[in-house]
RNA sequence: GGGCAGGUACCGAAGUGGACAAACGGGGCUGACUGUAAAUCAGCUGGCAGACGCCUUCGGCGGUUCGAAUCCGUCCCUGCCCA
């Protein structure tokens, strides 16, 4: 018993690592209550049911998802069983918590396009075994307008109004589309048919998951779940939240090289934040860095470099990791060439335009002259000025600092 | 349903008959520099041709005019106030 409640206590350590709540209080009341519920679910032999949503308004997941991932990930290794709940729903009416406007209505049939390899994406953190798929169009889509007048009598609109981004859209005389309120009362649901423990979310998910999810689970007649939130990571430009409108993002399926070469892109005051929410690094590892930092005694290149190197680790293994290093001080540090490298055939009479355009290598011509004109193509680090000229010969044709082709020329 | 104010490029935002492919800012791209694809500085940022020029774009459609993002009609959408 004794032993038992030790395990507890570092279940709870653990698992509070991380969060970020916005609030003493709410965290500590936080940390108590999954306490309890550990005890509880332990007496009764079960493993705690945790589940974190994500709604399909994009193809791509991205490192941001994946901080709440690694969280049920903590909770799947201690046992726990995980949910990963594809809003497909949800999606139909767009998360007002992280928007300073409405979302662009989407289709159902294109959200299901969207959540195609959400699962396959997931998995690059979650273990597949493990981990329960739900959509919540399943519970969601038999909703009578009786129960969806039920749920919204639980609510009131000035507890809407109350909210930042609300307030925010009102003050600018933004609209607020009244759909965009069922939002939490969606989640909230998905809470009580998933019969949850625990749910996951980053801190934006306060109001849907403390307010309405624990709300709604109490009139259902369920224990309100403990809500575990974790900090927003911002994007590659550093302030905003990571998101693919905004354009910022860090996606989970591309390159390791890729991976590495945004991760070195994001601002330098940005490092610390991605540290923490990114890497398995202790913030002991992560302080002692910070001071070396403003000591002047770790370049911040070679912090960043260590940033990148930790994350590629993880989603693509240390060695994948190390090349993808050796790749980027190839090609940005000492401007040398890539290894590898697609390769283009000139076909006769070909242009230089001709080929950075046929080559995929720029959009459009007029693309192609601007970059010629601003000295940024290169065949075999000797510049192209001509856009005109015939393609003058095989060799290393690069664009801009990061687009190669091999080259070679057609035998005709 | 009525009154008022709006709908401009990836985003924000000027422009209110010709000099508008449309100021400015952000974003993006290129170059220089560097400590890195950070920061900073400079340039570029609809397409075709690149010399003149031509084509598409200022919510949709239709008009007025030699000429419309700009004026008129109509429709759609948003905010505020009223009901």
């Amino acid at each position: 018993m004794e032993q038992h409640t030790l395990d507890i206590e570092k279940q709870v350590t653990l698992l509070m690592r991380g969060t970020e709540y916005g609030d003493e209080q709410l965290k500590e009341a936080m940390r108590i209550e999954l306490r309890q519920r550990l005890i509880e679910a332990q007496a009764e032999g079960r493993p705690l049911r945790v589940y974190c949503g994500y709604d399909p308004t994009a193809t791509d997941l991205h490192l941001g998802h994946t901080i709440t991932m690694q969280k049920l990930r903590q909770f799947q290794d201690l046992g726990h069983h995980v949910i990963f709940l594809i809003g497909d729903y949800t999606a139909l009416v767009g998360d007002p918590s992280d928007k300073n406007k409405a979302r662009p209505i989407l289709s159902h049939e294109q959200v299901l396009e969207n959540a195609k390899t959400f699962a396959e994406q997931a998995f690059r953190v979650l273990d597949p075994e493990k981990t329960e798929i739900r959509y919540n169009s399943e519970w969601l889509g038999k909703l009578t307008l009786v129960d969806l007048i039920y749920l919204g009598q639980n609510f009131t609109v000035q507890q809407f109004l109350a909210r930042e981004n609300f307030a925010k859209r009102i003050k600018e005389g933004s609209p607020i589309f009244l759909h965009e309120t069922f939002y939490p009362l969606l989640q909230g649901y998905d809470a009580v048919m998933l019969k949850a423990d625990v749910q996951v979310g980053g801190s934006d998910q306060l109001f849907n998951i403390i307010v309405a999810g624990r709300k709604l689970q109490e009139v259902f007649g369920q224990k309100p779940l403990v809500g575990i939130l974790v900090d927003i990571l911002p994007g590659t430009d550093g302030v905003q939240r990571m998101s693919k409108t905004t354009g910022n993002i860090v996606p989970i399926f591309t390159t390791s090289e890729d991976m590495y070469g945004k991760l070195m892109s994001i601002p330098d005051f940005a490092m610390g934040k991605y540290f923490r929410l990114s890497t398995r690094l202790t913030s002991e590892e992560i302080s002692a860095l910070e001071a070396g930092l403003a000591a002047g005694k770790i370049h911040p290149r070679d912090a960043k470099m260590r940033l990148a190197r930790e994350i590629v680790s993880i989603f693509y293994g240390s060695e994948a990791a190390e090349a993808a290093e050796a790749a980027f001080v190839q090609i940005f540090q000492r401007k040398d060439v890539p290894e590898e490298m697609d390769v283009y055939q000139v076909q006769p009479g070909q242009s230089i335009l001709d080929v950075l355009v046929d080559s995929g290598m720029v959009d459009s011509r007029s693309a192609g002259r601007r970059m010629i004109q601003q000295n940024g193509v290169r065949l075999n680090g000797e510049t192209l000025d001509d856009p005109n000229a015939p393609f003058p010969g095989e060799g290393i044709l690069q664009v801009g600092k990061r687009h190669f082709r091999r080259i070679i020329i057609s035998k005709e």
